[in-house]
Order: C-alpha cells, then structure tokens, then sequence
DNA sequence: CGCGAAGTAAACCGATCGGTCTACTCGCCG
DNA sequence: CGGCGAGTAGACCGATCGGTTTACTTCGCG
C-alpha cells in the first residue's frame, strides 16, 4: 500500500466511523488525508470499495488488539473475560460512537452491498470465537453460553456507544463472569 | 393531522427503516405517499423535523404495543418478561432491520440533531421502565438488575437485526428468566 | 356566496454528490 | 538517459440532494 493509500485509509477510518459512512463525502476524505480525489480513485476505484476496505482494517485492528489479551490470558473463564476486558480497553479511543460494524450495517441496508459481507463475517466470527471459548468452561453448553456471552457483548457495545449508562462495558463483564460462574456449576 | 401528512407519515416510516434515513430522499419519500414536495414541506417544514417525527410516531407506537402486554401480566416477573415477549412479537413485522432508534443513532452521528433528543429518550425510558420493573422483583439490586436486563434487551435487538443467530429474542429472554430466577433468591 | 385550508402539478434553485479527465511534476530504477 | 509509478492541481460531468415558488383546484364552512 503507497503512503496515499495509507493516509486515505486513516482518515476514511476516522471520518466514517465518526460522522457516518453517508455523511461524509469523498472530497472530504482526500482534503483530509492530504491527498486528491485522483490519488483515492486510483487506489480504491469507488467509495464502495473504501467502504469496504475502511471496515476490514478496522476489524483487522481490533482482531490484533484482541489477540493480544487473549494470549495472555491463561484459564479458559479468563480468555472469555479477555474478550470484555479488551472491548472495554478498546473502548476509550475506538468506540466512542460504539461498534462501527453495527454502525454500519444500520447505514448501508442492502444485503446486496459488497460491505455486507464484512459486516456480517465480524459478527459471525466474534460469535464464533465466544462459542468455542465457552466450549473450554461448559462444553455441553457451549453453543447456548456462546450465544448468551454474545448478547451480553453486542448489548454492552451498543449501550456503551449511545451513552445508555456507565461503564456498560464493565457491566457486560461482570454480567458475563456471573454466566461462567453458573456454567461451571452445570457442567 | 391531515390525511396527506398521516401518508406521508406513514412513508417515511417505512422508507426510513428499511433503507435507511440519508438513503431516502424527501422526493421519494413524498412520491411514495402520493403527495407532492410542496404538501409534504407545508406539514413538515424540513426533512430533520420529519425525521423526528419519524422516531417519535415510531416509538410511540412501540410504547402502545408494549402497553398491551404490560397491562395482561399479573405478576412482577411476568411483567419483566412481557417486554422481551413483545420486542418478539413486534419483531415479525416491524424489526427486520433491527432497532430503529439505534439505526437512526449510527446515522444522524451530530448530537445536536433534534432527533437526537427522541433517541436518548427512548433509551432512557426503556432503561428505567426495566429498572422499575425490576424493583418489584428484587428492589435491593433494581439498578443492576434492570442494567443487565437493558444488556440483554438490547444486546437482542441487535442480534435479532443483523441476523447474528435465530431466534436471537427468544433467547435473550430465556437469559433474562434466568436473571430474574437468580435475583429473587438473593432478594 | 365567498373565504381559507389542503392539495396538485411542475418548474426551478444552489449545493453537493460520486466520479472522470487533462496536464504536469517528482523520484526511483534499469 | 529514459520510462514508469505515484502524486498534485483543478476543471469538469451528470445526477441528485433538500428546499422554494407560481399557478391552479377542490371542498367544507360561516
């Protein structure tokens, strides 16, 4: 990827998770990345395909800032926590306006959409990685732990980014430790 | 309310939803309705008030369905449950797109928004209609009660709309039976 | 009867949208 | 030296956006 490419990249991130997908314009991302709209159509040949990209660097970001609590985490109860213990982290300077892939599915509506499927492999991916991590605590329960620790997750990111109340994401945790609490008892 | 301005209403409610609110000009909009611009701007004013309207006739026409199954429940628990029992039965034909408030919160992104107002406002009843709720369950722990029961019911909505997993309401019930189980042995 | 509210039909406005194009510059590499 | 990839500067395009305006019709009510 060239440097403009890189620049574009950074400000489509910010400008489109901040103000909205359709509320920025494609000028004001060049302006922004100090780049002009020659430059960004060259690299990206439509917004469409900035959309896109914009959301699978994003999810490429956080896989990475995840995988790190994840690694260190050393029980499986607490690589389940490490996935709340990171989103809280993740929180202050990335989720202001709360998940952008929420975000943008709320924008961009048709299934048709070539982001749709960024979109909707993030969720299916997160509520993979739950389901296998609850097999580690409960495997006879793994698929119903998973699907609940998921709520909890979408609920505290969706709550968190609307300002529903404090420290949602802190609350999704506990929520979720007292799950694994109970599950470890059932089996 | 004048027959031309109910239909258009009634337009932009359902155009709004389902393709989302920047996506949908004030041309279709009014076209959809069968009504002209000028009809549509004459009740209106603008396409920001519309839109706050839009939320606002949205939200209270949740309210009354909800109402209904608050009215037929008899018991403090049952009463906590017939929200996630209505958000299931509203859900068919009017939440394929998941919540629309926190579709409109993802695209309007500027707080100083009118509608803004209507978005918050609609979280923070919800909140504390569940807060209250849970306050005959187990009045000592109503405020955390009530917080994990906003997580679950919103956690759903967002499962149920982006189609994370089926039936994605029906289980955030079933957890939030489990929680009201668990809060009243503990008082 | 006559007035006013509600509406149609359609032209029109400036601004902005996503996207294209021409002409030119710079630096690296064979 | 020569060529090519990456970039700037900026004019330009048709379409659509939110919004306004003029002229006319229809209808219920005092």
């Amino acid at each position: 990827m060239t440097p403009g490419a890189r620049r574009v990249l950074e400000a489509a991130g910010r400008l489109f998770y901040e103000r909205g997908i359709h509320a920025v314009g494609v000028d004001l991302v060049a302006a922004e990345a100090g780049v002009t709209k020659k430059t960004l159509y060259d690299r990206f040949g439509s917004k469409e395909q900035l959309v896109v990209e914009y959301l699978a660097d994003r999810d490429e970001r956080w896989r990475a800032f995840l995988a790190g609590y994840l690694d260190r985490a050393r029980t499986p109860r607490s690589r389940v926590l490490a996935v709340f213990d990171a989103a809280r982290d993740w929180a202050g300077p990335h989720l202001s306006r709360g998940c952008g892939m929420i975000n943008a599915h709320a924008e961009i509506g048709d299934p048709a959409h070539p982001a749709y499927a960024v979109i909707a492999g993030q969720k299916a991916w997160t509520l993979a990685l739950l389901t296998g991590l609850a097999r580690e605590v409960a495997p006879r329960r793994a698929s119903g732990l998973g699907r609940s620790l998921a709520l909890l997750h979408e609920g505290g990111l969706v709550a968190h980014g609307m300002g529903i109340f404090p420290d949602a994401l802190g609350h999704a945790r506990r929520e979720a430790e007292a799950l694994l609490r109970a599950a470890e008892n059932e089996g």
